[in-house]
DNA sequence: CAAGCATATATGCACTGAGCATATATGCAC
DNA sequence: GTGCATATATGCTCAGTGCATATATGCTTG
């Protein structure tokens, strides 16, 4: 049933057909509104698309997610990822911002896509695929949200890629928790892409508020690789990349020397 | 207009078929059985998810991709990405390399999930949301390929991002042609990401035969960075990464001394 | 055949950033 | 004030990069 697939595709088969290049314009001929007109997607099968959307946040040097409880079957009771179908009207950025926002709390988050999840069988409903998204948040209002919350384990280097551990902390100490669905590939994927990105995209400043210390930028960027990193070369690293700004300030009530607040800043031009 | 896309019921129905292949779910309770046979999933609007395909090569210091040209509306005659619809019972992976046997005639090819473009209205047929892949191809292997080939400038240094200039040389020196839908969009995103896991990755080799001079693979590098790198170091680097192996032949037909080839060989462990 | 040419390949040197050690600064607890 | 924990600054070594130079090896040309 190979042309019930190939609507609006050309259905011989043959890769060699060289009709000869007509200037094609944006203004749709009478020819090509007629076909619109008298065509139908929906004519075969098409699958649901959900979006589902991995909130991050770094504390006390580890990463947490946030989750929510499903409220319905399939996986009843059980935690995941936020997550919902697409609407018809809406972009992918939409959907994401909208679940993030309903599911939980956050109104003004940085967002970016992730990947696309398609195993035929991931989802006991039918065929359902998810565009996974990844958001990142500062450790003060990801605790603000009444969303159940996950600590993750990583436990492969690196960017070797593979599910991820989670861990509800309020239970104690215990063996990790099953995530609904793919959930824990997802999350994978998602700590993976973060480490790729991390040292080449200011990325890591998301996960950080307004002003903060070095120190607590190396926390960030340890939790997510998962190693130490050295602090004289990483401060430096820091200082001379441009992305930083001293505000004059320093931190306070801590028992130690105060620290100098730093600010982000978005480099001018490469 | 939304209302063309939005009769919900579907006329195939399909959904049924594949629920049995829920490997990655436990068995469900007679109470989610219930929950689950009396779910319909097709009781809301749901998108067409297609597929296309970037198939890159390196030619001549310069990227090329393999293109497809419509036979039918929308963009009849125009030139686009090899793509179609995904069939409700494969996976992306396998819908991405039907395409490609079916459109480019490729068999055994690199291929990787790129973007999931989705914005309404990207397809004046409905609401069409395509997932991007990206393969890359030997040039040799390329060149057998009957698709029209189009030559990529890139327009933005580094990865700034952005759509991309597509050039069919055949025509003589004329202006960029254009691309049906947002496919000028996807290939900036895929030179985006290719340039980026260049240097992290050994993806450049997926561009070259089994068996190349450390020039070639300088090439390979020149080609999708845009920009010359240094010799000397670039020949070190890569020496040194433990991705090569001297075969202890040479290149042949050369009007100047002959390079040795050299093998890609997958690192070990990191 | 010898000279010339284009490229490959090898080596040395200066510069930069990373890892490491050391010294000083600054808050709090006692 | 003393002790302690951390921040901050500086100097050293080492590895990788950009650059220059020297040699090797094929073909072309006279």
């Amino acid at each position: 049933m190979l042309s019930a697939y190939m609507l609006g595709e050309e259905k011989g088969g043959g890769m060699g057909k060289q009709k000869s290049k007509t200037k094609k314009t944006k203004a749709p001929s009478a020819d090509e509104a007629a076909f619109l007109a008298g065509h139908r997607l929906d004519a075969f099968p098409r699958p649901s698309v959900a979006v589902d959307v991995v909130i991050l946040t770094v504390r006390a040097a580890a990463l947490f997610v946030c989750l929510h409880e499903r409220s319905d079957h399939p996986a009843k009771e059980q935690l995941a990822l936020p997550g919902g179908f697409m609407r018809i009207e809406e972009s992918l950025d939409e959907a994401a911002r909208r679940i993030v926002k309903e599911k939980a709390g956050f109104d003004d988050i940085f967002l970016e896509q992730l990947y696309t999840f398609a195993d035929p069988g991931r989802d006991p409903r039918g065929r359902v695929i998810t565009v996974a998204h990844v958001a990142l948040i500062e450790a003060a209002r990801f605790d603000a949200s009444p969303c159940p919350k996950g600590r993750i384990e990583v436990p492969w280097p690196g960017e070797t890629g593979g599910p991820v551990d989670v861990f509800v902390d309020s239970d104690g100490p215990h063996s990790p928790i099953e995530l609904a669905f793919d959930h824990r590939d997802i999350l994978g994927t998602a700590v993976r892409r973060l480490r790729g990105k991390l040292d080449y995209t200011p990325i890591g400043f998301q996960l950080l508020p307004a002003e903060f210390t070095l120190r607590a930028l190396q926390d960030v960027h340890e939790a997510v690789r998962g190693e130490q990193v050295n602090k004289d070369s990483f401060r430096r690293r820091m200082l001379a990349s441009g992305h930083l700004e001293a505000t004059g300030s320093h931190e306070r009530d801590v028992t130690w020397r105060p620290a100098e607040l730093y600010r982000f800043i978005r480099r001018s031009a490469v």
